[in-house]
DNA sequence: CGCCCATAATGAACAGTGTTAAGTTAATGA
DNA sequence: TCATTAACTTAACACTGTTCATTATGGGCG
């Protein structure tokens, strides 16, 4: 979207893509503050100063307002992995770097973890994988580095996508777990992780090391 | 609870007990039927053709109602576990054994699983664990089938506790994502599941079988 | 300039929610 | 038989997401 073009339908435009925007974060930052359902749009058209109706006018519905926004968090997500794993030459190293990086990413930001990977699909089923996004393209280079490892026999010949995507049930349920049960009497949360990506690793591995 | 003794005291006893259940199983049904925020205090009470007010009178509010079945969902796949377990006696096959009647569990009763381990933690934060629960009874059986491990020789030198915990996040993971993203494009169910336990297995080992 | 019209924004309303409190009914012990 | 108490219901409150008719606003055009 141009939204450096001039005159007066460019300035239109440009103001209606800024309360969307405006819109987007008040509710991000409300659904982040309290909670998805504990956010009306009356709260979230009082901290913008519109009427909640006026909402309507840019999103469907309540949930258009958690899919846009999920959607973004899952951009950001990916795009963090990518940042973190592209340093990393070593194959097996990068397998792990993935999860790593996944985990540090919803850890750092539970309440928007939990709106995407947990409420989101508890209201609109399908996590939908369209040929060109983010999440189709992490999922295939996590495959890629998974082929990589067998290829050099570091790894046993698993099936790659079967891997790729029990690596991701598995950083899922620690990220989810200790997001969900804070109170639990968790094991030191470094010691946790670590312990898990090693396991993992390891357990694709060929001829692992012994300690 | 002494359902047996008679009178008219226990007679009433009886029967606020039977209505108690029929509110609950009511409630259970529903909650699977049309997920828990589609099911209204209303909708409840008419299934049993009671005001909906009465079940004000046996539980405290909506999330008790929640709070109670999740509990008993909770014994029953703790019963589950040590049902399946109990017939296994290498070690290293009860521990694989634990993660896989868990998965089995929780992809048998989908609904109910979301309820337990997904909904009612967003209300709810704490899953708490009383000495005599039968979580903690589980979790400690598991950690001392780790031990076990170790002091056979088989498993690296692991934090039982940790260990534990990580084998809990995975399947918990596997088990939720399935139920989550039903149309996602996963490999063959059994293959991942069964791909998962063997990696965490076979990562635990000081020596795993090369291939 | 002054009118018209599309666009933007709103207020009122609807059907539904969880929950509380006051009111009604029915069965019991004295 | 009567008063008491437990069980249950009715009415109401404050809130929700959402729709629709209505109002304001500001730019294009005669």
């Amino acid at each position: 979207m141009n939204t450096d073009a001039r005159g007066i339908a460019a300035r239109r435009a440009r103001e209606k893509e800024e309360l969307r925007r405006k819109i987007l974060n008040a509710a991000g930052d409300l659904f982040t503050e309290e909670g998805f359902d504990n956010v009306s749009m009356r709260k979230i058209g009082e901290r913008i100063e519109y009427s909640p109706t006026t909402i309507y006018l840019y999103f469907r519905d309540k949930l258009d307002l958690l899919v846009t926004i999920s959607d973004e968090t899952l951009d950001r997500l990916v795009s963090a992995i990518e940042e973190s794993v592209k340093e990393v030459t070593d194959p097996v190293e990068k397998f792990r770097e993935f999860g790593r990086a996944y985990i540090e990413f919803g850890l750092a930001r539970p309440h928007e973890y939990e709106l995407t990977f947990v409420i989101r699909p508890r209201y609109r089923g399908g996590l939908d994988l369209p040929e060109d996004s983010a999440t189709k393209r992490a999922f295939d280079s996590l495959a890629v580095v998974v082929e990589e490892c067998v290829a050099q026999g570091v790894f046993r010949d698993v099936d790659p996508m079967a891997a790729a995507q029990a690596l991701w049930a598995s950083v899922h349920g620690v990220t989810s777990l200790l997001i969900a049960y804070p109170d639990f009497p968790w094991a030191e949360r470094e010691l946790l992780v670590t312990q898990m990506l090693d396991t993992i690793t390891d357990g694709h591995r060929i001829r692992p090391l012994s300690d």
